[in-house]
DNA sequence: TTGTCTGCAAATCATTTGCAATATT
DNA sequence: AATATTGCAAATGATTTGCAGACAA
């Protein structure tokens, strides 16, 4: 596990640190998406001396460098999420419980032949994430058992 | 036009003022998403007196109304754009020129049975976007007369 | 008239930045 | 040693809010 997250952090070309190695730990030991602020919540624990900016710089780095994705909700707040799956794919979110599901359908070659014969252009990324209620969460709101 | 978007505003139980009137022609009159700023600067031109705060408001009550639609940077900075399509569609944006285009193509069927079966959950809304560069831009920048 | 809309100034608050000290390779 | 990383405090900057006056229905 965490000599994974050693080879993970190498391959990227950046520093083995401790605080590196917690974060993918905590964002590890949890299948929900997860807030800067959040994730720091979670490593005061874990360390004494732990700034903000150390979360934000490093879930940045570790997003570009595609260990983490990124969920995109309506509040202007980032929210991250460790992908166990390298292969490409997206996101189901649960908008109530936060549980974050691969969806391994991606309809990027339709779009591609529009783009390539319609608009003519060059696709350089996508987004693609679907909202909603995951199993649970919607057998909970249907037996009214929210809160 | 303009009783188009009377209309428009009515079915959105808003009342017609002249700055909600102006800010919809001011995002018909090009194909590109705007900033709140950026309308801002445009609306100025127009009333000697306009605040961002509305521009914001105004942004987002429209978005809200589905008359406007949002575009998602990697910055956290919102853009809007002005749907001329009614029906469901998503979009193609230009990163050079923020160009929009519509995109006739949407895999949801697909997702939708994935989420039934596998993750039994329910779908409330789904973001896509396809980012690129459109047919003039990607010209461009493959002859080299990019500035 | 009655409730909605707007301008203004001030507040919010997530995210960034500068820089000196510290840790990794 | 050389370079990357971190903590702290302060800065940034997009968006929001409170409220009194103006406007649309």
């Amino acid at each position: 596990m965490e000599n994974e997250y050693r080879s993970t952090l190498q391959n990227l070309k950046l520093k083995t640190t401790p605080k590196r190695l917690a974060i993918l730990e905590v964002l590890a030991q949890e299948s929900i998406y997860l807030s800067p602020e959040e994730i720091w919540q979670r490593m005061k624990k874990r360390f004494q001396k732990i700034g903000l900016p150390t979360i934000y710089r490093n879930l940045e780095e570790l997003s570009e460098g595609h260990v983490l994705s990124k969920v995109v909700l309506p509040n202007r707040q980032r929210y991250y999420y460790l992908c166990r799956n390298q292969s490409h794919h997206h996101h189901f979110v649960c908008l109530y419980c936060r549980k974050v599901e691969d969806i391994h359908f991606c309809g990027v070659k339709e779009i591609e032949e529009e783009v390539r014969k319609r608009i003519k252009g060059r696709i350089f990324s996508h987004i693609l994430q679907v909202n909603g209620l995951c199993s649970e969460c919607s057998r909970l709101k249907r037996d009214g058992h929210e809160g």
